[in-house]
DNA sequence: AAGTGGTCTAGACCACCCG
DNA sequence: GGGTGGTCTAGACCACTTT
């Protein structure tokens, strides 16, 4: 592995132990090009990695910082699949696959994937549960070409997984929306949904390291039960 | 300015200028630093910032491609004003001061800001039109040994363009929760809310480059006009 | 004055993609 | 094999904070 993300995991990890105090200092980075042998920015490299994160925040003249990171519980933001966060977060979860069939993209989703022409996608719907309740509705729709051999017990592992770990893909970025709707009736059968007339609903589109889109997702959540986490800083616009 | 950043500015404005293609390439890192007159590296961390705000995608042995921007109309996410958010969106919008009053900050909201004592806080109450509908409830509490002198008429125009740009100050980092909550008296008395009965509230802390926490704010909006956009990218963690 | 992070340089080697 | 981006180096100067 790269030295400066060797560099950053080590630092990481000794932040989310407690090494250091909230608010205190990291050591210089002199110190710790030092204590690294490697260059100061091959170190900036790795603190970078950690500012993004928001696991510190540097200051001019000052040094480093350790932040409060706990207060974000924050992975939640970004890519993240529904798995990792059923992890990350210690949830008792659980998938249910209720369709996984292949298609034909239709116009619309040729757009939102931006293709010039037909292709097969796997269609794919799936029940997500959280302790025992039913709350959220994913329907996937991922290009066979990018993603093939998708089976029902993928599915209901972990799609992700299969994609960069299996096929050895790398994903890149993705964009998403997030509105709220009424219900329709797909969601009441599907879901636990009581007396909510509302859905949130998550639509988004991600792109391997290719710039290649290849899933779009809408992700349709019970509103008592979603909650979206995100942490961000001020970047040049 | 540094020259990564001119350099950032200048492409960005090219590539939204549609100089390139979406799918296009930008000239290779080489040819950037001959044609800047600088080194390769200052090229990169110019670069790294399109990468960043979805500008580019970098592809190894290939080169950087023109990424399709317009698609995420993207500056929703992060930490942006409504006013910000207004004017990139090109709304008619407006904003109606409800209250401004100096408190002393409670125990809960101390530990939102992370605050060891006592503070003066400012309470900011506002009402958020668009198109002569009211949609958005701000409630904002800002530590008044930071931002001092808040007036009515800085509320109705923008504390932001305040803090940075009278008062010099900078922002660094955030995050949001966002959940789905049943709508209170408040939400129905001043919000135009027919028959909804829940509100989306984003709940942030703001924090400034030297890491210190300054601003709660809790948005409530209209579940039918609310709409949150992210643009993300997987990062190492 | 000393130490910190921020920027910039000129060079090097590598892994990867493509013709 | 030639071009691309990814990593790494050793040094320099600067703006800023603290002592």
């Amino acid at each position: 592995m790269q030295k400066y993300l060797t560099i950053y995991h080590e630092l990481a990890d000794k932040i989310k132990e407690g090494t250091w105090e909230v608010d205190d200092l990291l050591p210089s980075e002199n110190d710790l090009a030092d204590h690294y042998g490697t260059s100061r920015e091959t170190i900036r490299k790795a603190l970078n990695v950690l500012v993004q994160n928001g696991l510190i925040q540097k200051i001019r003249g000052k040094g480093s910082v350790i932040i409060d990171s706990d207060k974000f519980d924050f992975p939640v933001s970004g890519i993240r699949s529904f798995k990792e966060l059923a992890d990350t977060m210690h949830l008792e979860a659980s998938t249910i696959v209720k369709e996984l069939s292949l298609e034909q993209a239709d116009s619309q989703l040729q757009r939102k994937l931006q293709l010039h022409e037909a292709a097969d996608v796997w269609k794919v719907t799936r029940v997500r549960q959280i302790a025992d309740e039913k709350v959220i509705l994913d329907k996937d729709f991922l290009l066979e070409k990018t993603v093939p051999g998708l089976t029902e017990d993928i599915c209901k592992h972990s799609i992700y997984h299969y994609i960069e770990n299996e096929l050895g893909l790398v994903i890149g970025f993705g964009h998403k929306e997030i509105v709220v709707e009424e219900a329709t009736e797909d969601d009441y059968d599907l879901l636990h949904m009581d007396n909510h007339m509302n859905v949130v609903v998550i639509r988004s589109v991600v792109y391997l390291d290719d710039a290649q889109a290849f899933q779009y997702t809408e992700s349709r959540h019970r509103p008592d039960k979603f909650r979206f986490v995100d942490f961000a800083r001020r970047t040049p616009n």
